[in-house]
This record gives structure tokens, sequence and C-alpha cells, in this order.
DNA sequence: ATATTTACTTTGACAGTCAAGTTATCTACC
DNA sequence: GGTAGATAACTTGACTGTCAAAGTAAATAT
């Protein structure tokens, strides 16, 4: 079998078994999976308007605008209105939100350290740089 | 930053990419995300009851069921009695399903040829032999 | 034999989603 | 300045995916 088949192989693997923790890990806690990646979109890039946060979470602003009403209601997250552009509106956590985002970021960060358990120091760096790499091409 | 903070954002961007990839993939098919995803599993691992194909999907049999009905009805999967259990469902791909398996799987293999084409047949092999490390560690 | 477990199905309630249409605001052009 | 078109967000209606809980039928244990 050809590498590149083997590796595609490897990356869908990945992704599959990455997708099936997330839900798990979500489903334990009291928010949803979109409620969850939401936050963790505001708090990996920071805060941002509708328009991006959509695109950034592949959905229309049509579903955020709801998504976002129900994170303000939990005081999650908070509106803002754009200074310069009144018909734009920043999304921002709320301390609240951060510290959900902090929470979440920890699992991921421990499921890291456990899938890389193995992996020798050279090897984790080797990983990380050629998955930069990859990443890059998308 | 550690090695190790630096390959989970490595991690967690990849799955992100990933399935905003496999997301505007399906949009774009006649196809729901969750039937290509049945189909997927079914392509990848071969036939199998409700209850292990729940599982691989990470839904209830509740759920699964319901899905699998539509997916008769469209000709894309076909159910079979288990001879030795009655109760058990063996569900398997027809050969409508096993088409839109395996052209879904060509647009995986085109993607991961585009995700590595700067990397050299060495790094490839490195990346997909320390990808198969991690998947085991779940 | 009968009680328990297992595999699957059915049903009711609810989240998430999109498309299409609406409102408010901004931008471009006369 | 005034008007037309573009843009950002919101609203609504329809539909899919989801679970939990209850139901059915078959296998297993006692």
């Amino acid at each position: 079998m050809s590498t590149i088949v083997s590796l595609n192989k490897a990356l869908t693997e990945f992704y599959d078994k990455m997708a099936s923790w997330e839900s798990s890990v979500v489903r334990e806690s009291e928010y949803s999976l979109a409620q969850i990646h939401t936050l963790e979109v505001l708090g990996n890039y920071g805060a941002m308007n509708m328009k991006s946060l959509a695109n950034q979470l592949g959905i229309t602003t049509g579903t955020l605008t709801v998504q976002v009403e129900k994170l303000v209601k939990l005081d999650l997250v908070k509106r803002q209105h754009s200074e310069d552009d009144r018909r734009s509106i920043t999304v921002a956590l709320t301390e609240a939100g951060q510290a959900i985002h902090e929470h979440h970021n920890a699992l991921h960060l421990s499921l890291t350290e456990d899938l890389s358990k193995d992996l020798s120091e050279n090897e984790r760096h080797t990983l990380m740089a050629l998955l930069n790499k990859v990443n890059q091409e998308f």
C-alpha cells in the first residue's frame, strides 16, 4: 500500500477518534457541542463579529444569532455594538465563558499528553512540525 | 511554549480544519453528514450490526434505526437478519452505497495528496507512523 | 419455567440547521 | 443631499438529528 494511502488512513482515523472523544467529553458537560465549539473559537481566536464567528464555525449567521442569544442568557458571552459600524456586533467571552473555555482547553491538553506519552521529545516535535506544514495547506 | 502545548494546538487545528472540510464537502453532495458518515463507517470497517454501528458512530441505536430506515429507502444500505441471533441485524452497503463510499473516499485521498504535497516521501512516512502511534493511544 | 439480559424499534420532545425574507446601516454614485 | 445597492444581523418556518424512555422479541441464566 502506498504511503499516501496509509497516511490518508492515519489522518482519517485520527479525525474520527478525535470527533468521538470531543463528543463524549461534551456529553459529560452541561453544555452542547455547538455551545462548547462557540466558546472554543472565541477563546482560541479572540472576540469577533457575528459574520466571522459564523464563518469560523461553518454555520449561517441566522443559526448563530439563536445560539449567541442562548449563550448570552447563560452569561457565557456578551455582545457589543461596534463603534465604527453600527450594524456589526462583536461577540466576546464573559469571565464565566472564559473559565469554561479554559477548562475545556485543559482537557484537550491532557488528551494530547496521553496520546503522546510514548513519543520521545524529538518525536513530539517532529509530529508537531509536520502537522503544522499540513495545516498550512488547508 | 512547551512542545506539548504546540503539539496540542497543531492537533486541534488539524481536527478543526478537517471537520470544516468534511462539512463543506458533504454540503455539496445530496446526502447529509450523518448519512455519509454512516456509509463511511460501513465502507471502512465492513458490514456490522446495529449496536456496533451505533457505537462506532457515537449515537444511540434508536437514532440509528431511523437513519438506517432512510438509507434503506434510498437503496444505499441493506439489512440482513443474523442467522445465529435472530434479534441481531447486520447492516451492509448496497452497490449504490459502496459507490458513494468510494467516491467520498477518493475525495479524502485527494485531500491527503494536497495536504502532503510539500512533504518528502520520508516526511509522509514519518507523519503516518507517528499518527499511528498516537491513534493507538485513544 | 421464568427471570434477566440483550438487540432493536418506536415515540415524544427538543437542539441545530438552513433558506428566505426583514430591518438597519453603510457605501457608492449621481 | 438623495437614491440604489451592498452588507450585518435578526426572524421565521421547515426539517434533520438527537436522546431518553418505553416497548417487543429473542437469547441466556438460574
